[in-house]
RNA sequence: GCGAGAGUGGUGGAAUUGGUAGACACGCCAGAUUUAGGAUCUGGUGCCUUCGGGUUUAAGGGUUCGAGUCCCUUCUCUCGCACCA
């Protein structure tokens, strides 16, 4: 057995310790000052069947050093941690094997909670919640009738993604666009579209509110970016194309009203219903083969990137109202019914795709905005139906041509024309239009809240609220219903229930459950008052801690929980819940850890890193300070077992240190001021999370107190305080042993002397030509005439400088002299 | 293609925002020591070198007394979106 520190003792006892001694429980005491609040939050973990990996104390540690940070500098913080525990996982695991999803997951709960208490981290365990426990989903099913009686949750037909394999349907944001097509965001299964009656949550009625709350967040711009990205917001105008041979008229949305002029023909979804409405008799052969060619079409070939335009004509033609033009219409898979009108008005002399579908079809192609480096709009010529006149499309902005009353104006300006020509002939309006589509609520699972509503006859009934919660039914059996219901529907005697509504009529409850994301998206409103019976949470403990000061997590959540939770926190907003309406004012996202390989860990690579493991041989604080010292929080980066027993060496040389007996002397003022740097510098990179840089100065300073024989207390005490938010036990443990009183972890942090963390003396550069050619020391700040002259004094400069002529010396106080000769 | 970000030793990474590039750690080399361990301590370690120095932050150019840092061009990589009209 080696001489290595005790670890597996003291993490026991310090764990134990603040554990009875709940060292980290936190009330609201109104006389701590707003500014001295925080709320330090973590994403709360899917209980897997797994256990914890090694990238979950990454987040934790950082929240768990930065909070106890906080508290040390007279924080009251908020740092809480619980279980995102309805999932399915736990359900597909129910179906093998018939186990209570239930068990499965209250097992899987208490082992991460024994592995992360084994870490050591300062949660306040009082506040923890789960999201499968009806107390707490009771205030989602809340929620979710708080929605639905503003009107934000409907049900509706629609084409939804459907995964087979799973049996339920899932939401947009749920499905992940792959080379083999369509597939599942959780589980990797394939998802296709089928028409379903859903029920629908309305987020695109805050999609501008969802949009412009971003601005003032402090989040990652790469987050900020795919949330807006997935708003898609795009501004323009829907215009009205009447059709010839019909009383319909063709609807399209176009972000560039500008290029009216030079739409030449028409496309609409194959899926769009005008379509059999239009369609020629010599033309309805090959337009329904199209359509049934595109239906058959796998999702490889739909999403494939380079594949060709492929499309059928109508035999119908549309009048464009700004010109009267008759252009025909075609059908075309290229035209999503999804988004917009469904339809558009093609310009293929300034959009790619139009201008590419031109070109397979032989269809005219009309120049109408001409660039600006054009000598002027009037060289470019006209263009008639059928005549090409552009080699590719011209998609920037630039000057009208071609376009009547509307050339030699900018595009800008002619966007805002054509709108009001159009609105004041009443053939269109200008339109604002989202990629967002609403959220897909309904689960035909199990393991998930119920939807608290009743269907009596053609109504639909909520659940009182004083009947809540509306608790899950033990079933038989945990498969879906086979009838596309889920497994509820098979419960008879839960599913047939009195009306709520006292009528005597006889109800049938939804058997739909919600999504996994449902409970997640208000989780950390619920630690703020875990156990309140009467509502969510009380509202002076609400604005006594919101909004959430630093949230990290992992990126995978960019436009899920994220958007999800910011969209229940606005609404929550509205109806005077929250007072603020945003939830996470600041967020980090914490970089992957990779296998040793430089690969994603996976147990098919072999390279998974059990923390488990690392914990019982090095110790919780070893993997907390190595965790953190691998590189910057936010990046990736790969594991390294030799990294990380350098860690352990270095708790072991500072244990060795603390075995030492204290001496009460006056300290070297070299060491002194090594201390008064060491507590300046990990005080600021720990309040910028930038946890490796102190990490490293923490180590230059003990590689000093190394060098001496004796351990002087001065500066000793102050040391444990510092190492103490990031190696918590060890700290606690040595600091009992240096007859101080536990814990270390409320101690307030060391404040610092500024003259003694900034060095006196300080080296110079001396330069020749901006080369480093000598260099010496001085004290700080001398002034300029002192270190030209010291420098112009020294042997190897005047070397240099004997045959030169100085042209020019540029002395910057404190650094460097640099003599510029000829 | 669009959007976001990143390229620094054998490796992970530092560099007060324009002022000694490579802190700290891993690895490696040498020495010391020992109750031989996944030990400890000390020193060295970008590259080239005729030992004077030269050269070096993906590549090339520019601004500057001075560039890893600012500007332009190119290349590579990671992540996200992907026919969104």
């Amino acid at each position: 057995m080696s001489k290595k520190y005790p670890f597996k003792t003291i993490e026991k006892k310090w764990q134990d310790y603040w554990e009875s001694h709940k060292t980290f429980r936190i009330t609201e005491d109104p006389s701590i000052p707003r500014e001295k609040r925080a709320y330090v939050l973590d994403m709360f973990p899917y209980p897997s069947a797994a256990g914890l990996h090694v990238g979950h104390p990454e987040g934790y540690t950082a929240t768990d050093i930065y909070s106890r940070f906080l508290r040390m500098q007279g924080f009251a913080v908020l740092h809480p941690m619980g279980f995102d525990s309805f999932g399915l996982p736990a359900e597909n695991y129910a179906l093998k094997t018939g186990t209570h999803p239930r068990t499965t997951t209250e097992e899987n709960i208490d082992r991460f909670r024994v592995q992360i208490k084994s870490l050591g981290f300062s949660y306040d365990w009082d506040r923890e919640v789960s999201t499968h426990d009806p107390d707490y989903y009771r205030w989602t099913q809340w929620i979710f009738l708080q929605l639905y009686k503003r009107g934000l949750a409907y049900m509706e037909e629609v084409p939804v993604w459907y995964c087979p394999d799973m049996g339920t349907v899932l939401a947009n944001e749920e499905v992940l666009t792959t080379p083999e097509g369509p597939r599942s965001e959780r589980g990797d299964y394939p998802v296709e579209r089928r028409p379903l009656r859903q029920w629908m949550l309305r987020i695109t009625e805050y999609a501008d509110r969802l949009l412009e709350g971003l601005e003032d967040l402090d989040w990652p711009e790469s987050i900020k970016a795919m949330q807006r990205n997935w708003i898609g917001r795009s501004v323009g105008a829907n215009v009205r194309f009447t059709l010839e041979d019909s009383s319909e008229v063709l609807e399209v949305f176009t972000t560039r009203p500008d290029t009216l002029f030079g739409a030449t023909y028409m496309v609409v979804s194959p899926e769009h219903p005008v379509v059999k409405e239009i369609t020629s008799a010599e033309q309805a052969d090959e337009v329904q083969r199209y359509i049934e060619r595109s239906r058959l079409k796998s999702d490889l070939e739909r999403t494939d990137l380079a594949k060709d335009k492929t499309g059928a004509f109508t035999g119908s033609y549309a009048v464009n109202p700004v010109n009267n033009a008759r252009i025909p219409v075609w059908i075309s898979d290229y035209v999503l019914m999804s988004y917009g009108t469904g339809a558009i008005m093609a310009v293929p002399g300034h959009d790619e795709r139009d201008h590419e579908f031109a070109e397979t079809f032989g269809l005219p192609i009309i120049q109408v905005v001409t660039d600006t480096s054009v000598e002027s709009w009037k060289d470019v010529p006209v263009g008639g139906q059928g005549e090409t006149i552009a080699k590719g499309a011209f998609s920037g902005d630039g000057v009208a041509c071609n376009s009547g009353q509307f050339d030699g104006k900018d595009t800008e300006t002619v966007k805002r024309e054509i709108i009001t020509w159009l609105e004041k002939h009443k053939c269109g309006t200008h339109s604002v239009n989202y990629k967002l589509r609403d959220w897909i609520f309904s689960r035909q699972r199990y393991w998930g809240e119920p939807i608290p509503l009743v269907h009596c006859g053609d109504d639909i009934i909520p659940v009182p609220e004083d009947q809540l919660p509306l608790t899950l039914p033990e079933v038989e059996s945990y498969k879906p219903a086979g009838t596309g219901e889920s497994p509820l529907a098979k419960v008879d005697d839960w599913v047939h229930c009195g009306c709520p509504d006292e009528s005597g009529r006889v109800g049938r409850r939804e058997t739909n459950t919600m999504p996994q994301w449902a409970g997640s998206c208000w989780y950390y409103l619920r630690y703020i008052d875990p156990t309140n019976e009467n509502e969510i949470a009380d509202k002076e403990k609400l604005d006594y801690w919101l909004p959430v000061d630093l949230y990290v997590g992992g990126a995978e959540h960019a436009v899920l929980h994220l958007l999800y939770a910011r969209f229940w926190h606005k609404v929550l907003f509205d109806i005077g819940v929250v007072s603020h309406d945003e939830p996470f004012q600041r967020l980090v996202n914490q970089g992957m850890i990779l296998g040793s390989d430089g690969n994603r860990m996976s147990k098919s690579r072999g390279n998974v890193v059990n923390p488990d493991d690392v914990v019982a041989e090095y110790g919780a604080d070893s993997l907390r300070l190595y965790e953190m010292f691998m590189g910057p929080l936010r990046q990736s980066k790969p594991w390294s077992t030799s990294g990380l027993m350098g860690m352990h060496r270095f708790l072991d040389r500072v244990w060795r240190l603390g075995e030492r007996e204290l001496f009460d002397g006056e300290p070297p003022l070299a060491l002194k001021r090594m201390l008064h740097k060491t507590i300046k510098k990990v005080e600021a990179d720990t309040r910028n999370l930038d946890f490796n840089t102190a990490i490293s100065q923490m180590m230059i300073f003990v590689n000093e107190l190394y060098k001496e024989d004796s351990l002087y207390r001065t500066l000793w005490e102050p040391f444990l305080r510092v190492l103490a938010p990031y190696t918590p036990h060890i700290a606690e443990e040595l600091w009992e042993r240096a007859g101080y009183e536990a814990p270390v972890s409320l101690a307030p942090w060391p404040s610092y002397d500024e003259a003694l963390a900034i060095d006196d003396q300080l080296t110079i550069v001396v330069q020749v030509n901006g080369k480093v050619r000598a260099e010496f020391e001085a004290d700080r700040d001398s002034s300029k005439e002192v270190l030209e002259e010291t420098a112009r004094s020294l042997e190897k400069i005047q070397g240099y400088l004997a045959d030169a002529e100085v042209k020019r010396i540029i002395t910057v106080p404190n650094r460097l002299v640099n003599f510029v000769i000829g």
